[in-house]
Parts: structure tokens; C-alpha cells; sequence
DNA sequence: TGTACATCAGTGAACGCGCGTTCACTGATGTAC
DNA sequence: TGTACATCAGTGAACGCGCGTTCACTGATGTAC
């Protein structure tokens, strides 16, 4: 134990292959840093936007130092590059998750849609800063827009899949592009209401769930699915 | 007509009424300045979006001042306002035009949608750079945001009174609903795919009509309307 | 018709603000002998 | 164990760029007498 050569050699090397970890204080106190940084901006984006997010404000929330800042990120757009990044893991861990075939053997159309949908908005509704933000930007910058369209194009795979399994119950002529075409419309349904209220006024008196039952019976209409009373086979 | 006194006397009152046009020499040439600007700021703005296109280079293109701009307008927001308002006139005028009830009577909802559809398509497309304009900025600024709302909801309050009209061919059990949050999902729709592009790998084998297509199919899904084929009663 | 003056429309150099970015410096932690 | 040195991590005042906005000025057009 007193020197470490000898304790390295005895570790079979399988072991000591992650490097990073052989010096944990050090960057155990950066990576804490860039933790604070990530966590105080991606407030502050959510609440404010982007571009009113300045520099400054985000490192005095993390209480760290423009110097700090820069030493992580080349400049500002890195800075949310990686927070959407971080945000694409949660996301695509979370719908391999809950989108996962075996998890849904057994199961039709509408339980699908009827579970996945009203977690939709809920997550929509969650992240509306944060998403909020990715959409604003990627709209004035196509680069970080082809990116960002890689998470929706993810997830709406992912269902594509579970809804092509069970095809027989789709009568639209070609089940594929229905499929692709009908989740576009989903997401442009959310991103328009959710995110942007934009029918706030005129759809004030729809709750969560009149949303939900009303995105799935356009959904299954478009497909030609039966709708839910006449359809659940369980 | 030497003594303009007696020439303003002979003239009847209701025929002098609007003041505008009794110094034409000098309002003509400014309002000529400033439609040359706002020419200019329209094209610059379609091309690089608002916040790229500077107040210098507008009135370099419009071979006008940045003293003249001020002039006109207190800032630069107002700039986007104003062009917002000479679109939204056309635009409202066009709809007036387009969607009156007369010209639709003996039509059924297949028909109007026939053509409503991909005239909105190929509106978006040919307006595409203002469009996206107008909507970056409305989703960065709520109050432009909630000014930007009144158009879509002008055309799709138009739009439902030609479909409520028609109810009897509609099977959604509450039809007002329905027809506001179809036109929303097509607006959605627009939006995202014309606009922004968010399609343009996933649907690039998708035409313009086969677009009008799928969304014809999925608004009368939607509604529970019979689809073209067995449909259209002429 | 001519002269003097007033107003309108326009000009563009200069200003200044906000904010991203840099950089000379400090303190803490690790390494060599 | 102690001393000298190297590197890592962080600090924040100062810089500078871009762009919206101002303002003292010019020229053109209209009005008074």
C-alpha cells in the first residue's frame, strides 16, 4: 500500500483500463465545476432563453468564474450543445425504456398511444424552457437544427416500430408513412400547444387529457385504426 | 385657379375630407421611401431572418438612410411590426376572398379542403422566409408572439365556419372542437415541414401534393368525414 | 417675379451599450529528489 | 519529512466588436410679402 507502482501492477490490467479514474481528486473537483455550470445554465436558459442567458449571470449562478467557463467551452453555443446533449441521453434512455417491444407484447395500438401520448405532454410540459430554447436556436441556426430534429426523428422511430408491429390494425394504404406522417403531426401538435401556447386562448378549456384523447383520436383516424371503445383487446 | 384659397372653398367638404392628399408632391415622395424600405427590409429579412438583417444594410438596399429609417420608425422592432401588418392585410384579404362562404355553397368539405390545402402549402412556401421571421421573433418575444397568433387564427376561424356549415358531415362528436384542432394539427403540420424543414431527410420523397394528400387524409380522418373517393357530391 | 424664411425629408459619422471573449495573475494540488 | 518546482483549476478586470440609435447638418420644397 505504500507504494503505488506495485498496487497498479497488481490490478490486472482490465482493471485499470477507465484512466480517468486514476487520478480521482483532481478531476472529481473540475467535473463538479462543469456539473454546477451545466445545472445552473440550463436553469437559467429554461427560465430566460438563450440568448438572454448571458455568461456572466450562468457562472455567478454556478458560483464559478467566466475563466471556468471558458476553460470547459470553447464559447456560448458549446455550452448548449452540451446541455442538449445531455438532455438527448435522458431522453433516448428514457424511450428505449418505455418504447420497448417486449414491454409492450400483447398490447394494441391504443394502449400504446394511450400511455405514450399523455406522457408526451407531460414531458413537454416538464421541459418547456429547456426545449423551448433547443427550438428557438435551432431555428436560426440550421446546424444546431439538424441536430436537435435527431430526437424527435429517435422517438418517433422507436414508436414507428411498436405501431408497425401491429400494422393489421392500420387500413391507411401505406402503414409506414402514415405512421411517420401521423407522429409529425403529433410533435407539431405539442410543440404548437405546449411549447408555445399558442392556443392558449383558443383551447383554454382543454385539460391535459382532452389534449391527449384528442391528439389519439386524430392519430388512429388518420391511421384508420378503430377508435377506443370498439378497439382495447384486452 | 391662382388663389388656391377659393379653388379649396369651391370644393365640396366631404370631397376635401381626407387631408393626406392636399400636399401630394411631398407625401409622395416620402411614403416612397418608405415602402422602398420596408421592399428592401422585406427581402433582406426573408433571406437572413430579422435579427441578422441590420438596420444599415436595409437602407443601403433601399438606397435610403439610416436617418430616414428613424425617422419613420421609433426602432428596429417596429420595423417587423410593420411588415408583419402589411402581410397580415394581404394575407386577411386573400382569405376574405378565398374562403366566402358564397363561393364555397353547393361544395362539400372534400372540395374546400381540395383546394384550401395546397394553397396553403404553396402560401407557406412562397412567403417561407418572412414566415419564419415572423415566427422566430414571436417565439422569442411574447408580445409579438401573441400579434402573430391573430392571422392563423383569422384563416382558421374563417376555415371552420365554411366546415361547421357542413357538419352533417362530420361523425366527431363535438364538430367545433374538431375542425379547431384539425386546422391546429395542419397548421402544426405547415409549420414544421414547409417552414422549418424538419422533414425535409425523413419525407423528401413526399411532393407537395402528396403532402396535401396526407394531410387531407388525416384532417378528414380526423373529423370522421367519408374520404374522397366515396365522398365528393358533384 | 424676387427675396427671405420655414418646414420637410434625408444624410451618415459618431456614439455607446451589452455581452462574449481574452489574458495576466493567484491559489491549490501533485511530483521530484 | 522538507524544499523546490510543475501543473491544474480557477479568477475577474479589461478588451473589443457589432449594431442599434442619435444628432448636428445639408438640400429640397413650400410659403410670405
Amino acid at each position: 500500500m505504500s507504494n503505488p507502482f506495485e498496487t497498479h501492477q497488481a490490478v490486472p490490467p482490465a482493471l485499470r483500463a477507465p484512466l480517468q479514474w486514476v487520478k480521482p481528486p483532481r478531476q472529481a473537483r473540475s467535473q463538479e465545476t462543469l456539473v454546477r455550470i451545466l445545472d445552473a445554465a440550463e436553469s437559467l436558459v429554461a427560465d430566460k432563453g438563450f440568448e438572454d442567458a448571458s455568461v456572466a449571470e450562468i457562472v455567478r449562478r454556478a458560483e464559478s468564474s467566466v475563466g471556468a467557463f471558458y476553460s470547459r467551452f470553447g464559447d456560448k453555443d458549446t455550452l448548449l450543445h452540451t446541455l442538449y446533449e445531455r438532455y438527448y441521453e435522458e431522453a433516448t434512455a428514457t424511450a428505449d425504456a418505455a418504447l420497448d417491444p417486449q414491454r409492450w407484447e400483447g398490447a394494441g395500438t391504443v394502449d400504446i398511444l394511450g400511455a405514450v401520448i399523455p406522457f408526451l405532454i407531460q414531458t413537454f410540459r416538464d421541459r418547456k424552457g429547456l426545449v423551448r430554447a433547443f427550438m428557438v436556436k435551432g431555428r436560426s441556426d440550421p446546424s444546431f437544427g439538424q441536430r436537435e430534429q435527431r430526437l424527435s426523428r429517435y422517438v418517433a422511430g422507436k414508436l414507428s416500430v411498436l405501431l408497425i408491429d401491429r400494422r393489421e390494425q392500420i387500413s391507411h394504404p401505406d402503414p409506414v408513412l402514415a405512421t411517420e406522417f401521423g407522429l409529425h403531426l403529433i410533435f407539431g401538435s405539442l410543440e404548437r400547444t405546449v411549447l408555445f401556447d399558442e392556443l392558449a386562448q383558443a383551447f383554454s378549456h382543454l385539460s391535459d387529457a382532452d389534449l391527449a384523447r384528442e391528439m389519439m383520436r386524430a392519430f388512429l383516424g388518420y391511421l384508420g385504426c378503430p377508435l377506443p371503445e370498439t378497439t382495447t383487446q384486452e
